[in-house]
DNA sequence: GTCTATATCATGATAGAC
DNA sequence: GTCTATCATGATATAGAC
């Protein structure tokens, strides 16, 4: 992929600034092309409109996210010589790589996650089937190395609880409500730097425990009492 | 509380059958006045703005939600006569009463998520310091409840799983990225109902796996390898 | 093809008359 | 309390310059 304009870069370049420090409705199209020295009708030239300007900038961290997710777990495959991988590994290929974009601070990193979270939250949005599709491959490869690794359970259990850690995971990191949490005599705060470095280790644990917990009871429980 | 005006109200119903249909964005001051049948300036006349109406509502919403969670939670302690109870328990009482509201559509169950959701996400809202305060003394006790529960267990992780826990609860009960995770060939889906039924069902397990999981290992590990 | 200038529209907010 | 008029702003469409 070339270059493209350079008029289309720097709208790119100031849109992902300017959405990162002030959040997506807070950047005016005015702001971002006074900003970048182009004209105002510039973003419906090249993109089309303010949103698909957006779903421009998701897609290009998607993509290099997933990127390196199928690269961790194609080294994991690689060692494992046909072997079932182990849970936690799994796990870390496909979440410990969201942890270490987010701390990417300089790459804009947790305005990534925000952005995701809005686009999954406003109703008219078709933000998240583009999502979808870019990240369909990925996360059928997951889904497979999950299925092979936990054979024992059952594939439609293993799905749901994918989909639970990637909750408790968007969550965690998006930082939502953690100061309603932690606003409590009884705990002394940790600094934000500490907690920031333990959460990856805290949240571990607590994903391996949900997807290998026991299974739930059947609908309909034939067993005696 | 007395009925206020019947503007006042009358604004209130029909910015929560918007919201909820709409959503925030797409519902206009002029289309909740117009439908109201009331004149466009008395929104800023009796809610000073548009976020502070949806502030109003989200609060009323919360008050019940916390009113069943303080009243579930009541009825355990009384039956458990001073003694701990089981986290099981104590899970439900708190994400229990949030899949009924959830699933009373008549009173804009998923709207309420979904606003919720929002509130949290905009930078420059000070919705979600409204709901903290709202939501504190329900935390709070809660809490306390878990730490008398596990008491092995350090007061930091359990606050840590609660918030992983309450993460992984939003992120399935608003169905963000469903489609995703179960589109693929290996899994016949279920109906929306079913799986609609089933969630709770799910979900729990997975949660008190996650709170009951093994520790992460402490930063400075001073064990022989 | 790339970009700019301009016009137009919808929205939230507000002032002031009644 | 209610209403009309008006404003500032953001988003978008179009015409046309280069």
């Amino acid at each position: 992929m070339y270059q493209k304009t350079e008029t289309y870069q720097k709208i790119l370049n100031e849109a992902e600034k300017l959405f990162a420090t002030r959040g997506y409705d807070a950047s005016s199209i005015r702001d971002i092309t006074t900003n970048a020295g182009v004209n105002l009708a510039a973003i419906h030239y090249h993109f089309g409109s303010k949103e698909k300007l957006l779903e421009k900038l998701i897609k290009k961290k998607l993509k290099l996210l997933n990127k390196q997710r199928l690269s961790a777990l194609s080294n994991l495959e690689k060692k494992a010589c046909g072997k079932p991988l182990r849970p936690s590994d799994i796990l870390d290929a496909f979440f410990g790589t969201l942890f270490d974009m987010f701390d990417d601070k300089n790459n804009g990193g947790d305005m990534f996650l925000r952005l995701l979270g809005r686009a999954s939250l406003e109703q008219n949005s078709n933000l998240w089937s583009i999502v979808n599709l870019e990240d369909n491959n990925v996360i059928t490869k997951f889904k497979s190395a999950l299925f092979y690794s936990l054979p024992d359970v059952p594939k439609i259990e293993i799905v749901w609880r994918f989909h639970f850690m990637i909750g408790a995971t968007s969550h965690a990191i998006s930082g939502t409500g953690i100061s309603k949490i932690f606003n409590t005599a009884e705990i002394k705060p940790e600094s934000k730097t500490t907690s920031r470095l333990l959460l990856k280790k805290r949240l571990m644990p607590f994903l391996l425990g949900g997807l290998r917990s026991p299974l739930p009871m059947k609908t309909n429980n034939n067993l005696k009492p």
